[in-house]
DNA sequence: TTAAAAAGTTAGCTTATTCTAACATTTGTG
DNA sequence: CACAAATGTTAGAATAAGCTAACTTTTTAA
């Protein structure tokens, strides 16, 4: 079956609500804001899809990729994954220029050149984000994933991934220092906004809530 | 200015049918026909390409890009070759295998992407069939192609290029043995059909006329 | 428990690209 | 040169994907 680059994104978008975000993220409503689209248009492509039998899905229902569906985006992630290793390793890419276009490089179907180019970056398991790459068959246990906003005061983490999708986020979390595998040291969580006081090679720094909700560490 | 899929095809089409073909092959239905649409369609494009100044054309007048149009056509050309090289020298794909992967690879957009590439493969100057790579700054002379079609019987030359666009011509061209740089004779040239009776690695095969014509060689 | 807010859906319109069928112009030939 | 064939254009409809505005259903909370 023929998709169009549409509905990937879509598919690709309703995996990431569905089954990597907290759950009740998804809905008609969040699905539209995270593609930046209107609601209307939204549901219109949640009725084409459920007609290709890739989103379990009734009317005023909760949102659900059926296990087709989910093939299609792990597939896609995999892709996605793959060539951003490409670019940041061969293509001299940082790893906040990857992002863009690889959204843009996942598109392209061609079997053999995902396998070949798996095989020309030596089968990694990890992408510059520290993502893990989904394997040719499909396998993706979606590691559980503790943010750096999970911890408490005095927990000390290595730094094993940061969500990709923000360019910002990216190039703020190399400015303070950070890099995959570093060493973080919880100092004290501010009560009135969530925010936290991190010692990073030496340096206190303070981050916002909402960027420790998207920096994953593994706790030592 | 951003062009869509759509668009960029129609312009390597035209460049193609204006710059790379004989004369007078360039009308609304050599256009539709060679993208496989409706002469309508190819019409209705045309307009909206002049109302963009990438096509200079008057209604019932002959087809031309314009030097904005055609800047873009050679930046695709470009892309594609890269692409091709790349398909060909590092993910083992054989050369009848790369065009239809270089066509979607041609559409994305990362002028550092490119960059980059180029100078992971080496600043080639010739893809997988000999066609020559136009350069970063738009410098595309397309060379003086002589095709073994134009020749003499008992003329001997040197294959350079084939026309990349079918698959079943490259395997053929592999099948009777002759690659990139084989040595051709030409020992006859029958007057019935412009069949040609060629000599390759000291075998005489028969090749047709159409075939022929899109074999490129360097008369020796 | 009921009414307002939030969420989801529908109807009807817009734009891009395609098509077919009908019409117009140009070309080529007797 | 005249008219048939070839070529090119227009009109009108279809499909995909988006939008706004209006409406319906579900959720929340007083």
């Amino acid at each position: 079956m023929e998709l169009t680059k549409t509905e990937e994104d879509y598919l690709k978008a309703l995996f990431h609500l569905t089954e990597e975000s907290e759950a009740d993220k998804a809905g008609t409503n969040q699905l539209a804001e995270y593609l930046g689209i209107s609601p209307a248009s939204a549901n219109n492509m949640l009725k084409k899809l459920k007609g290709k039998a890739l989103v379990a899905y009734e009317k005023y229902g909760k949102l659900e990729l059926t296990g087709q569906g989910k093939a299609v985006a792990v597939r896609l992630i995999r892709k996605h994954r793959l060539w951003e290793t490409f670019l940041h390793q061969h293509m001299n890419f940082s790893w906040d220029e990857v992002h863009g276009v690889a959204e843009q490089l996942e598109h392209i179907q061609s079997p053999k050149l995902i396998a070949e180019l798996d095989r020309f970056l030596g089968f990694p398991r990890r992408d510059p984000h520290g993502a893990v790459i989904p394997g040719a068959d499909g396998e993706y246990d979606t590691p559980p994933k503790a943010t750096l906003s999970s911890l408490q005061a005095g927990d000390a983490c290595r730094l094993v991934a940061v969500d990709d999708s923000s360019e910002a986020l990216l190039r703020y979390v190399s400015r303070i220092g950070l890099a995959l595998n570093s060493r973080i040291q919880v100092e004290e969580i501010h009560e009135f906004d969530g925010s936290l006081s991190i010692l990073v090679e030496g340096v206190l720094t303070m981050v916002s809530k909402q960027f420790a909700d998207r920096v994953f560490v593994e706790k030592l």
